[in-house]
DNA sequence: CGCACACTGGACCAATCGGTCTAGTCCTGT
DNA sequence: ACAGGACTAGACCGATTGGTCCAGTGTGCG
């Protein structure tokens, strides 16, 4: 509730993104985020009254703004749609590389979650701004309405289909071809 | 191990399968299990000796059976392998809509287990197994061997991400639009 | 100085977790 | 009739779960 995030909430923060990420959010316990972020319980609860659910919700909206700015860096760059859309697959696919198999950090943090209503509003906010996000630079680079929707909503199937094949073969390859589909 | 299934094996598999696909490996608690399949803990560990591991993978397995059904009952009477793709979008929104939002049932059951190998590489093998289906009929309906590879890929990394964003959204409408992307 | 408050540290808790074990029941072949 | 294995039934176990609680600690402000 404080205008300054700290150091500890911040730790928090990462550590329990990292972990839902690549084991789901039944898949971690407190204990492990504890260790991770180098934190006693206490702070923990200080930080997120509602604990694990808060964590969980505070993780994936801290993801999600890393995405959108993922996709900021790849289209503002680019010509085309299809170039930036192309820049997105690659730096994704860098990303896989990078991080290791996991899953979108979004449905393994909120999708799996108890039945709370809230988390799963959460995760398709949090998915309509990523299309929207993209929406935005599809208008801008000269598509009209409905055609700039239809393929901001068909990148996003793209992208997260294409990053499950790829977690499942353990192999970014299938990333850097999505671009083709388009 | 005997040769013909028997109702409370059945029963486990089927609850099992249930359960994961809604809540997850982690989410899903044996004793959730075994009140759904209305069966006692003595006879989970006498059908499955290495309890809720075996149980996933069995889920799993007769998950990935359901969708090699599906995929064939689509391709079959079809001219060709967009008509195919078409109709297997428009039986997975239907199931969609019948079954509600959860996630694909290999990846919730599989993906977010333990760190056990067997798991990972069971579901990279379903996976495989039903993209090896539809290529299997993208080159009897006359597709060259490059394309009718990615092809099938391709249509396997719509069908996950649309699911994930029907998901989402509660609304299973994106599905019936993915064909239009092949 | 000393009060107030944000924050830390961890002991503690009931509930639930996956798994083990054994006694008993049922069915089948001889 | 009876032996023996397949299967059921559930009490029980230690470990771990998410969550509570409070005594301390540091820091900034009067």
């Amino acid at each position: 509730m404080t205008d300054i995030a700290r150091p500890t909430k911040d730790r928090l923060i990462l550590a329990a993104a990292t972990l839902f990420r690549t084991r789901g959010y039944h898949g971690v316990g407190l204990a492990d985020v504890l260790v991770e972020a180098k934190a006693p319980k206490g702070s923990l609860y200080h930080h997120f009254p509602n604990g694990k659910s808060d964590l969980a919700i505070a993780a994936a909206t801290w993801a999600s703004d890393e995405m959108l700015r993922l996709i900021a860096a790849s289209f503002d760059g680019a010509d085309t749609f299809k170039a930036g859309a192309t820049t997105l697959c690659y730096k994704l696919a860098k990303l896989f590389d990078k991080t290791g198999w996991d899953t979108c950090p979004i449905a393994a943090t909120l999708f799996e979650g108890p039945d709370n209503t809230e988390m799963r509003t959460h995760a398709a906010h949090i998915y309509e701004g990523w299309i929207a996000e993209v929406l935005d630079h599809a208008e801008r680079l000269g598509l009209s309405d409905t055609d700039a929707q239809s393929k901001a909503e068909h990148l996003f199937v793209l992208i997260q289909g294409g990053w499950m094949l790829a977690r499942a073969r353990r192999n970014s390859d299938i990333l850097r071809s999505l671009a083709d589909q388009l």
